[in-house]
This record gives structure tokens, sequence and C-alpha cells, in this order.
DNA sequence: CTGTTGACCAGTG
DNA sequence: ACACTGGCCAACA
């Protein structure tokens, strides 16, 4: 049905739709969410290749909390406007600052959010 | 078909 | 803080 095949692409793309406003989450994490360990890459090519467009796409950053986008482009100004306006801060200069403050803004699953996972 | 690239990342020095 | 390594593997040339 849809144009996003793989089943790892799917399950990555599961995850991503129960990411909440205001929290981040890392390439990495979202791959192993996903029952995907060590597939970090894989997430970073499916955000950049599948259609995001219905999913909160902005709420995945690198690890090191900073955004994985060009700095300055189109793309990286609108994930950083739509973080800034769910509260997310970030480091440095508010104005050119790059990377988020992953200790405050991490999504850290609880067990409810655990069960939701099990049934994609 | 082979070779390179990359919205990644933890480990090591 | 920074540089480099190895793992990972689909997309692309």
């Amino acid at each position: 049905m849809s144009l996003n095949s793989s089943q790892a692409e799917r399950q990555i793309l599961a995850v991503l739709a129960h990411v909440p406003a205001g929290k981040v989450v890392s390439y990495g994490q979202l791959a192993d969410l996903a029952g995907l360990p060590r597939r970090a890459r894989l997430a970073g090519r499916v955000l950049r290749t599948a259609d995001t467009r219905h999913l909160p796409w902005h709420r995945v950053v690198a690890a090191s909390g900073q955004l994985s986008l060009v700095k300055g482009s189109a793309p990286w100004l609108e994930q950083r406007q739509r973080l800034l306006s769910e509260g997310v801060r970030f480091k440095g200069n508010p104005l050119s600052g790059n990377t988020v403050i992953m200790a405050q803004y991490q999504w850290q699953p609880d067990l409810a959010q655990l069960l939701i996972l099990l049934d994609y």
C-alpha cells in the first residue's frame, strides 16, 4: 500500500509516530526502540528517504543533540522552529543554536509506551 | 556487478 | 575537546 516498503522501515516509522511533542529521540535510539539495534544509520536513511510528511520527523536528532540537517538550510530552519514551538530549548546562542539539551528533552519511554510498541 | 556514500554512533586514544 | 575506527547496509553512481 505504501511506497515505504521494507519491514525495518515500517517499524522505524511506527516508533517515530509515538514520539511525543516536546521530546526528541536520537537515530540510534529510534532504531533501538524499533527492535533494530546498531541500525542508527538505517534510521537516518529512512528519515531522509521515506515520506515523513505526517510524522514528527523533526523530533529526531543526533545522539549528541545536534540537528543532522545542513545548518542554515530551509529544512534545518523548519526543524528548529518546530522544536522551539514545542518548548524544546537549545544550547548556546538562541538564534544559531544547533544542539538540543538532550538531558532535558530526550524521550524516556515508560512501560505503557513500550506496550504500544509491541503491536506494530 | 563493484565501489562509494551517508539525517549514525559507541568505543578508543 | 578532537580524531580516528569499526560496525552497519540500502541507495546510488
